[in-house]
DNA sequence: CGAATTTATG
Protein backbone atom coordinates (compact mmCIF):
# COMPACT_ATOMS: atom_id res chain seq x y z
CA UNK A 1 0.00 0.00 0.00
CA UNK A 2 2.24 2.35 1.05
CA UNK A 3 4.48 1.43 -2.08
CA UNK A 4 1.95 1.97 -4.15
CA UNK A 5 1.14 5.73 -2.42
CA UNK A 6 5.32 6.26 -2.19
CA UNK A 7 5.08 5.96 -6.07
CA UNK A 8 2.18 8.09 -6.86
CA UNK A 9 4.03 10.58 -5.01
CA UNK A 10 7.18 10.59 -6.89
CA UNK A 11 5.57 9.92 -10.29
CA UNK A 12 3.70 13.75 -8.80
CA UNK A 13 6.71 15.25 -8.00
CA UNK A 14 8.59 14.66 -10.94
CA UNK A 15 5.88 15.95 -13.53
CA UNK A 16 5.80 19.37 -11.77
CA UNK A 17 9.74 19.50 -11.42
CA UNK A 18 9.35 18.76 -15.33
CA UNK A 19 6.62 21.37 -15.24
CA UNK A 20 8.88 24.01 -13.27
CA UNK A 21 11.54 23.30 -15.14
CA UNK A 22 9.84 24.15 -18.89
CA UNK A 23 8.50 27.29 -17.46
CA UNK A 24 11.30 28.64 -16.13
CA UNK A 25 13.98 27.88 -18.19
CA UNK A 26 12.61 27.17 -21.76
CA UNK A 27 9.31 29.09 -23.17
CA UNK A 28 8.98 28.37 -27.16
CA UNK A 29 5.81 29.15 -27.69
CA UNK A 30 4.40 32.77 -28.13
CA UNK A 31 1.06 31.94 -26.53
CA UNK A 32 2.85 30.40 -24.02
CA UNK A 33 5.40 33.16 -23.20
CA UNK A 34 2.24 36.04 -23.37
CA UNK A 35 -0.13 33.92 -20.79
CA UNK A 36 2.88 33.86 -18.54
CA UNK A 37 4.13 36.91 -18.46
CA UNK A 38 0.20 38.45 -17.71
CA UNK A 39 1.03 36.29 -14.43
CA UNK A 40 4.08 37.30 -13.47
CA UNK A 41 4.00 40.80 -11.40
CA UNK A 42 8.45 40.15 -10.76
CA UNK A 43 9.73 42.22 -13.22
CA UNK A 44 12.69 40.05 -12.94
CA UNK A 45 10.92 37.05 -13.91
CA UNK A 46 9.04 38.94 -16.20
CA UNK A 47 12.45 39.42 -18.07
CA UNK A 48 13.41 35.89 -17.33
CA UNK A 49 10.64 34.83 -19.48
CA UNK A 50 11.61 37.31 -22.10
CA UNK A 51 15.05 36.44 -22.43
CA UNK A 52 14.70 32.94 -22.28
CA UNK A 53 11.90 33.01 -25.41
CA UNK A 54 14.31 35.81 -27.15
CA UNK A 55 16.88 33.47 -27.26
CA UNK A 56 15.24 30.41 -28.21
CA UNK A 57 14.47 31.09 -31.45
CA UNK A 58 16.36 34.20 -33.00
CA UNK A 59 15.03 34.07 -36.30
CA UNK A 60 11.86 31.91 -36.56
CA UNK A 61 9.22 33.22 -35.17
CA UNK A 62 6.96 35.79 -35.91
CA UNK A 63 8.74 39.16 -34.63
CA UNK A 64 5.99 41.18 -34.12
CA UNK A 65 4.95 38.76 -31.25
CA UNK A 66 8.02 39.20 -30.19
CA UNK A 67 8.33 43.10 -29.90
CA UNK A 68 5.53 42.87 -28.37
CA UNK A 69 6.44 40.96 -25.13
CA UNK A 70 9.41 43.03 -25.30
CA UNK A 71 7.28 45.99 -24.23
CA UNK A 72 5.10 43.84 -21.92
CA UNK A 73 8.44 43.00 -19.90
CA UNK A 74 9.59 47.01 -20.54
CA UNK A 75 6.23 47.57 -18.70
CA UNK A 76 6.50 45.82 -15.72
CA UNK A 77 10.18 47.23 -15.45
CA UNK A 78 9.10 50.28 -15.10
CA UNK A 79 6.67 49.86 -12.72
CA UNK A 80 9.01 48.53 -10.66
CA UNK A 81 11.18 52.22 -11.37
CA UNK A 82 14.15 50.10 -12.73
CA UNK A 83 15.15 52.45 -15.35
CA UNK A 84 18.87 51.37 -15.75
CA UNK A 85 17.83 47.52 -16.13
CA UNK A 86 15.47 48.59 -18.74
CA UNK A 87 17.90 51.17 -20.18
CA UNK A 88 20.46 47.93 -20.14
CA UNK A 89 18.27 45.32 -21.67
CA UNK A 90 17.10 47.90 -24.64
CA UNK A 91 20.92 49.01 -25.56
CA UNK A 92 22.00 44.95 -25.58
CA UNK A 93 19.39 44.55 -28.09
CA UNK A 94 21.38 47.16 -30.01
CA UNK A 95 24.06 44.29 -30.84
CA UNK A 96 21.88 42.03 -32.23
CA UNK A 97 22.39 41.10 -35.80
CA UNK A 98 18.35 42.66 -36.26
CA UNK A 99 19.77 46.21 -35.64
CA UNK A 100 19.30 46.56 -39.45
CA UNK A 101 15.82 45.97 -39.67
CA UNK A 102 13.23 48.70 -39.12
CA UNK A 103 10.18 46.83 -37.08
CA UNK A 104 13.37 45.80 -34.35
CA UNK A 105 14.88 49.42 -34.09
CA UNK A 106 11.41 50.85 -34.27
CA UNK A 107 10.00 48.60 -31.48
CA UNK A 108 13.23 49.73 -28.74
CA UNK A 109 12.03 53.48 -29.56
CA UNK A 110 8.56 52.05 -28.46
CA UNK A 111 9.60 50.45 -25.76
CA UNK A 112 11.56 53.35 -24.36
CA UNK A 113 8.20 55.57 -24.73
CA UNK A 114 6.36 53.13 -22.84
CA UNK A 115 9.05 53.42 -20.00
CA UNK A 116 8.80 57.22 -20.11
CA UNK A 117 12.47 57.74 -21.58
CA UNK A 118 12.00 60.06 -24.01
CA UNK A 119 15.77 61.12 -24.42
CA UNK A 120 16.40 57.33 -24.99
CA UNK A 121 14.08 56.74 -27.39
CA UNK A 122 15.60 60.15 -29.40
CA UNK A 123 19.06 59.18 -29.03
CA UNK A 124 17.91 55.45 -30.58
CA UNK A 125 16.56 57.23 -33.02
CA UNK A 126 19.38 59.33 -34.25
CA UNK A 127 21.36 56.26 -34.49
CA UNK A 128 19.64 54.40 -36.96
CA UNK A 129 22.53 55.64 -39.30
CA UNK A 130 24.97 54.18 -37.28
CA UNK A 131 23.06 51.11 -37.87
CA UNK A 132 22.61 51.25 -41.07
CA UNK A 133 19.18 50.74 -40.66
CA UNK A 134 16.56 52.29 -43.38
CA UNK A 135 13.96 55.21 -42.22
CA UNK A 136 10.34 55.32 -43.18
CA UNK A 137 7.12 56.38 -41.42
CA UNK A 138 7.21 53.57 -39.47
CA UNK A 139 10.53 54.31 -37.03
CA UNK A 140 9.17 57.96 -37.33
CA UNK A 141 5.92 56.89 -35.54
CA UNK A 142 7.58 55.27 -33.35
CA UNK A 143 9.51 57.83 -32.03
CA UNK A 144 5.92 60.22 -32.11
CA UNK A 145 4.33 57.47 -30.12
CA UNK A 146 7.20 57.09 -28.18
CA UNK A 147 6.71 61.26 -27.30
CA UNK A 148 2.77 60.64 -26.37
CA UNK A 149 3.14 57.50 -23.80
CA UNK A 150 6.08 59.81 -22.54
CA UNK A 151 3.84 62.68 -22.04
CA UNK A 152 6.05 65.02 -24.07
CA UNK A 153 3.47 66.43 -25.79
CA UNK A 154 5.61 68.91 -26.64
CA UNK A 155 8.34 67.59 -28.30
CA UNK A 156 5.40 65.85 -31.08
CA UNK A 157 4.91 68.73 -33.34
CA UNK A 158 8.99 69.88 -32.96
CA UNK A 159 9.84 65.96 -33.88
CA UNK A 160 7.09 66.23 -36.51
CA UNK A 161 8.24 69.05 -38.39
CA UNK A 162 12.14 68.34 -38.50
CA UNK A 163 12.10 64.49 -38.77
CA UNK A 164 9.47 65.10 -41.62
CA UNK A 165 11.60 67.47 -43.64
CA UNK A 166 15.05 66.49 -42.16
CA UNK A 167 14.15 62.58 -43.94
CA UNK A 168 12.00 63.35 -46.97
CA UNK A 169 8.87 61.78 -45.03
CA UNK A 170 5.22 61.63 -45.93
CA UNK A 171 3.58 61.65 -42.40
CA UNK A 172 0.67 59.07 -42.86
CA UNK A 173 -2.79 59.21 -40.74
CA UNK A 174 -1.26 57.54 -37.67
CA UNK A 175 1.57 60.45 -37.72
CA UNK A 176 -1.10 63.14 -38.11
CA UNK A 177 -3.17 61.41 -35.10
CA UNK A 178 -0.19 61.24 -33.19
CA UNK A 179 0.44 65.10 -33.67
CA UNK A 180 -3.89 66.03 -33.25
CA UNK A 181 -3.33 63.98 -29.88
CA UNK A 182 -0.87 65.62 -28.61
CA UNK A 183 -2.36 69.23 -29.34
CA UNK A 184 -5.03 68.10 -27.74
CA UNK A 185 -3.42 67.29 -24.79
CA UNK A 186 -2.11 70.41 -24.55
CA UNK A 187 -5.22 72.18 -25.01
CA UNK A 188 -5.26 73.27 -27.92
CA UNK A 189 -8.36 72.83 -30.19
CA UNK A 190 -7.52 74.96 -32.64
CA UNK A 191 -4.14 73.75 -33.63
CA UNK A 192 -5.85 69.90 -33.63
CA UNK A 193 -8.22 71.63 -36.03
CA UNK A 194 -5.55 73.18 -38.04
CA UNK A 195 -3.79 69.30 -38.33
CA UNK A 196 -7.54 68.01 -39.51
CA UNK A 197 -7.71 70.71 -42.33
CA UNK A 198 -3.92 69.91 -43.48
CA UNK A 199 -4.81 66.44 -43.86
CA UNK A 200 -7.53 66.85 -46.07
CA UNK A 201 -5.71 69.26 -48.07
CA UNK A 202 -3.02 66.87 -48.69
CA UNK A 203 -5.40 64.13 -48.87
CA UNK A 204 -5.01 61.90 -46.23
CA UNK A 205 -7.87 60.73 -44.59
CA UNK A 206 -9.96 62.25 -41.58
CA UNK A 207 -11.13 59.04 -39.95
CA UNK A 208 -12.98 58.31 -36.66
CA UNK A 209 -10.18 58.06 -34.58
CA UNK A 210 -8.78 61.64 -35.26
CA UNK A 211 -12.03 63.26 -35.22
CA UNK A 212 -12.98 61.60 -32.39
CA UNK A 213 -10.03 63.06 -30.25
CA UNK A 214 -10.39 66.21 -31.26
CA UNK A 215 -14.57 66.12 -30.18
CA UNK A 216 -13.40 64.92 -26.91
CA UNK A 217 -10.44 67.64 -26.36
CA UNK A 218 -14.05 70.59 -26.62
CA UNK A 219 -16.08 68.86 -24.98
CA UNK A 220 -13.16 68.16 -21.86
CA UNK A 221 -12.19 71.72 -21.57
CA UNK A 222 -16.02 72.79 -21.73
CA UNK A 223 -16.75 74.11 -24.95
CA UNK A 224 -19.82 71.90 -25.36
CA UNK A 225 -21.74 74.37 -28.19
CA UNK A 226 -18.24 74.50 -30.35
CA UNK A 227 -18.45 70.18 -29.47
CA UNK A 228 -21.87 70.09 -31.31
CA UNK A 229 -21.18 72.64 -34.21
CA UNK A 230 -18.18 70.52 -34.92
CA UNK A 231 -20.01 67.42 -34.57
CA UNK A 232 -22.70 68.90 -37.20
CA UNK A 233 -20.05 70.07 -39.44
CA UNK A 234 -18.07 67.57 -39.99
CA UNK A 235 -20.94 64.36 -40.25
CA UNK A 236 -23.18 66.21 -41.90
CA UNK A 237 -21.05 68.64 -44.12
CA UNK A 238 -18.39 66.73 -44.72
CA UNK A 239 -19.64 63.15 -44.07
CA UNK A 240 -16.91 61.70 -41.99
CA UNK A 241 -17.12 57.68 -40.93
CA UNK A 242 -17.89 57.41 -37.68
CA UNK A 243 -17.60 54.49 -35.43
CA UNK A 244 -18.68 53.19 -31.58
CA UNK A 245 -16.11 55.57 -30.30
CA UNK A 246 -16.90 58.72 -31.55
CA UNK A 247 -20.68 58.36 -30.22
CA UNK A 248 -18.69 57.36 -26.61
CA UNK A 249 -17.56 60.97 -26.60
CA UNK A 250 -20.92 62.18 -26.64
CA UNK A 251 -22.41 59.88 -24.48
CA UNK A 252 -19.74 60.66 -22.07
CA UNK A 253 -20.99 64.01 -21.94
CA UNK A 254 -24.89 63.21 -21.18
CA UNK A 255 -24.30 62.54 -17.42
CA UNK A 256 -27.47 62.96 -15.27
CA UNK A 257 -29.73 62.28 -18.06
CA UNK A 258 -30.31 58.11 -18.51
CA UNK A 259 -33.21 59.08 -20.88
CA UNK A 260 -31.20 60.78 -22.94
CA UNK A 261 -28.16 58.49 -23.07
CA UNK A 262 -30.87 55.90 -23.99
CA UNK A 263 -32.18 57.55 -26.84
CA UNK A 264 -28.59 58.35 -28.29
CA UNK A 265 -27.57 54.46 -28.06
CA UNK A 266 -31.04 53.92 -30.04
CA UNK A 267 -29.87 56.47 -32.22
CA UNK A 268 -26.19 55.03 -32.99
CA UNK A 269 -27.92 51.69 -34.04
CA UNK A 270 -29.97 53.53 -36.30
CA UNK A 271 -27.16 54.72 -37.83
CA UNK A 272 -25.95 50.99 -38.19
CA UNK A 273 -23.37 51.40 -35.33
CA UNK A 274 -23.08 48.36 -32.88
CA UNK A 275 -22.78 50.06 -29.42
CA UNK A 276 -19.64 48.69 -27.54
CA UNK A 277 -19.02 47.76 -23.95
CA UNK A 278 -18.62 51.48 -23.20
CA UNK A 279 -21.53 52.51 -24.55
CA UNK A 280 -23.31 50.04 -22.12
CA UNK A 281 -21.15 51.31 -19.11
CA UNK A 282 -21.92 54.50 -19.54
CA UNK A 283 -25.70 53.97 -19.48
CA UNK A 284 -25.59 51.39 -16.67
CA UNK A 285 -23.27 54.07 -14.73
CA UNK A 286 -26.06 56.64 -15.20
CA UNK A 287 -29.03 54.32 -14.45
CA UNK A 288 -27.43 53.88 -11.18
CA UNK A 289 -25.83 56.87 -10.08
CA UNK A 290 -29.76 58.27 -10.54
CA UNK A 291 -31.07 55.42 -8.66
CA UNK A 292 -32.74 53.05 -11.29
CA UNK A 293 -30.20 50.44 -10.16
CA UNK A 294 -33.42 47.60 -11.97
CA UNK A 295 -32.98 49.52 -15.10
CA UNK A 296 -28.95 49.13 -15.02
CA UNK A 297 -29.50 45.48 -13.63
CA UNK A 298 -32.03 44.61 -17.06
CA UNK A 299 -28.94 46.42 -19.18
CA UNK A 300 -26.03 44.34 -17.65
CA UNK A 301 -28.34 41.23 -18.07
CA UNK A 302 -28.84 41.89 -21.61
CA UNK A 303 -25.41 42.31 -22.35
CA UNK A 304 -24.41 39.15 -20.69
CA UNK A 305 -27.23 37.34 -23.26
CA UNK A 306 -25.91 39.53 -26.25
CA UNK A 307 -23.90 37.82 -29.24
CA UNK A 308 -21.63 40.33 -30.35
CA UNK A 309 -20.80 42.63 -26.89
CA UNK A 310 -19.82 41.45 -23.68
CA UNK A 311 -19.60 43.21 -20.71
CA UNK A 312 -15.96 44.51 -19.69
CA UNK A 313 -14.12 44.65 -16.38
CA UNK A 314 -15.68 48.05 -15.70
CA UNK A 315 -19.09 46.65 -16.20
CA UNK A 316 -18.43 43.97 -13.58
CA UNK A 317 -16.84 46.82 -11.02
CA UNK A 318 -19.86 49.14 -11.81
CA UNK A 319 -22.40 46.80 -11.06
CA UNK A 320 -20.70 45.04 -8.01
CA UNK A 321 -20.14 48.68 -6.41
CA UNK A 322 -23.74 50.24 -7.26
CA UNK A 323 -25.14 46.98 -5.73
CA UNK A 324 -23.24 47.15 -2.56
CA UNK A 325 -24.20 51.42 -2.43
CA UNK A 326 -28.11 49.75 -2.89
CA UNK A 327 -26.90 47.16 0.57
CA UNK A 328 -27.17 44.30 -2.36
CA UNK A 329 -24.95 42.40 -1.40
CA UNK A 330 -25.33 38.89 -2.24
CA UNK A 331 -26.24 40.39 -5.93
CA UNK A 332 -23.17 41.98 -5.95
CA UNK A 333 -21.37 38.65 -4.81
CA UNK A 334 -22.76 36.76 -7.28
CA UNK A 335 -21.55 39.43 -10.24
CA UNK A 336 -17.98 39.29 -8.36
CA UNK A 337 -18.05 35.68 -8.91
CA UNK A 338 -19.39 35.74 -12.21
CA UNK A 339 -16.12 38.33 -13.06
CA UNK A 340 -13.61 35.83 -11.88
CA UNK A 341 -15.39 33.45 -14.08
CA UNK A 342 -14.23 35.56 -17.38
CA UNK A 343 -11.11 36.70 -15.77
CA UNK A 344 -12.52 40.87 -15.41
CA UNK A 345 -12.19 41.01 -11.67
CA UNK A 346 -13.01 44.36 -10.11
CA UNK A 347 -10.34 46.99 -8.64
CA UNK A 348 -9.20 46.83 -4.64
CA UNK A 349 -11.40 49.23 -3.17
CA UNK A 350 -14.96 47.89 -5.34
CA UNK A 351 -13.64 44.59 -3.55
CA UNK A 352 -12.48 45.83 -0.07
CA UNK A 353 -16.55 47.68 -0.41
CA UNK A 354 -17.77 44.12 -1.18
CA UNK A 355 -16.07 41.60 1.70
CA UNK A 356 -16.95 44.19 4.05
CA UNK A 357 -20.50 44.52 3.26
CA UNK A 358 -20.89 40.98 3.43
CA UNK A 359 -19.18 40.64 6.90
CA UNK A 360 -21.82 43.37 8.24
CA UNK A 361 -24.23 41.48 6.65
CA UNK A 362 -22.86 38.37 8.67
CA UNK A 363 -22.73 36.52 4.99
CA UNK A 364 -19.19 34.81 6.27
CA UNK A 365 -19.76 31.75 3.97
CA UNK A 366 -19.27 34.61 1.04
CA UNK A 367 -16.87 36.62 2.40
CA UNK A 368 -14.47 34.11 3.06
CA UNK A 369 -14.21 32.56 -0.17
CA UNK A 370 -14.19 35.59 -1.66
CA UNK A 371 -10.84 35.90 0.80
CA UNK A 372 -9.67 32.91 -0.70
CA UNK A 373 -10.50 33.56 -3.86
CA UNK A 374 -8.66 36.57 -4.07
CA UNK A 375 -5.79 35.26 -2.47
CA UNK A 376 -4.82 33.33 -5.39
CA UNK A 377 -5.71 35.84 -7.78
CA UNK A 378 -4.35 39.39 -6.83
CA UNK A 379 -0.89 40.60 -7.47
CA UNK A 380 1.49 40.23 -4.57
CA UNK A 381 1.55 44.14 -4.16
CA UNK A 382 -1.99 43.62 -3.47
CA UNK A 383 -2.02 40.87 -1.53
CA UNK A 384 -0.49 42.24 1.51
CA UNK A 385 -3.46 45.07 2.17
CA UNK A 386 -5.94 42.23 1.12
CA UNK A 387 -4.76 39.88 4.33
CA UNK A 388 -4.59 42.63 6.42
CA UNK A 389 -8.02 43.55 5.34
CA UNK A 390 -9.14 39.79 6.08
CA UNK A 391 -7.65 39.53 9.21
CA UNK A 392 -9.70 43.34 10.37
CA UNK A 393 -12.60 41.55 9.46
CA UNK A 394 -11.77 38.58 11.08
CA UNK A 395 -11.88 36.28 7.59
CA UNK A 396 -8.52 34.73 7.84
CA UNK A 397 -9.73 31.34 8.90
CA UNK A 398 -11.10 29.78 6.24
CA UNK A 399 -13.07 27.28 8.61
CA UNK A 400 -12.01 23.83 6.00
CA UNK A 401 -7.97 24.26 7.06
CA UNK A 402 -8.60 23.67 10.71
CA UNK A 403 -11.95 22.29 12.28
CA UNK A 404 -11.44 22.63 15.71
CA UNK A 405 -10.88 26.42 15.19
CA UNK A 406 -14.30 26.88 13.03
CA UNK A 407 -16.11 24.99 15.50
CA UNK A 408 -15.38 27.63 18.21
CA UNK A 409 -15.47 30.16 15.66
CA UNK A 410 -19.31 28.59 14.62
CA UNK A 411 -20.07 28.10 18.27
CA UNK A 412 -19.39 32.19 18.80
CA UNK A 413 -21.40 32.87 15.98
CA UNK A 414 -24.38 30.95 17.12
CA UNK A 415 -24.11 32.41 20.85
CA UNK A 416 -24.51 35.91 19.29
CA UNK A 417 -27.05 35.30 17.71
CA UNK A 418 -28.86 33.96 20.42
CA UNK A 419 -27.78 36.54 22.38
CA UNK A 420 -29.43 39.21 20.49
CA UNK A 421 -33.04 38.21 18.94
CA UNK A 422 -33.92 40.33 16.36
CA UNK A 423 -30.97 42.68 16.54
CA UNK A 424 -29.24 43.42 13.31
CA UNK A 425 -25.76 44.61 14.00
CA UNK A 426 -23.09 41.72 14.65
CA UNK A 427 -20.33 44.00 14.03
CA UNK A 428 -19.03 44.72 17.41
CA UNK A 429 -19.58 41.45 18.53
CA UNK A 430 -17.76 40.09 15.58
CA UNK A 431 -14.87 42.62 16.21
CA UNK A 432 -14.74 41.48 19.86
CA UNK A 433 -13.74 38.27 18.93
CA UNK A 434 -10.77 38.44 17.36
C1' DC B 1 -3.74 39.42 -33.50
C1' DG B 2 -1.98 45.31 -32.44
C1' DA B 3 0.42 51.91 -34.68
C1' DA B 4 -3.58 57.28 -33.23
C1' DT B 5 -9.48 57.85 -29.74
C1' DT B 6 -13.42 57.15 -25.88
C1' DT B 7 -15.67 54.98 -18.89
C1' DA B 8 -15.64 54.79 -13.83
C1' DT B 9 -11.97 56.18 -8.52
C1' DG B 10 -17.85 56.65 -5.64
Amino acid sequence: MSLRLALRRARHLSTAAAEAETTAAKIVNISGAKKRLRKVYDPDEALKVYSSFSTADDASAPPASARHIQELAVRRLAKSRRFSDIEAFLESNKSKPQITEEPFVSSLIKSYGVAGMIDNALATYNQMADFGTPRSTLSFNALLLACINSKAYDRVPIFFNAFSEKFGLVPDKFSYGMLIKAHCEMESPEKAKETLSEMEKKGVEVGAVSFSTVLHALYKIGRVDEAEAFWNEMVKEKGIKLDAGSYNVRLSHIRDNPESLKALIEEMQNEGINPDPISYNYLITSYCVNGMMNEAEKVYADLLQAKGVRPNAATYRTMVFHSCKEGRYVKAYRIFKLSVKVGKIPDFNTLKYLVKGLTEKRRMVEAKAMVRTMNKKFPPDLLKAWEKLADELGLTRDGTEEAGASKVEKAEVDASKVEKVGADSGVESEKAST
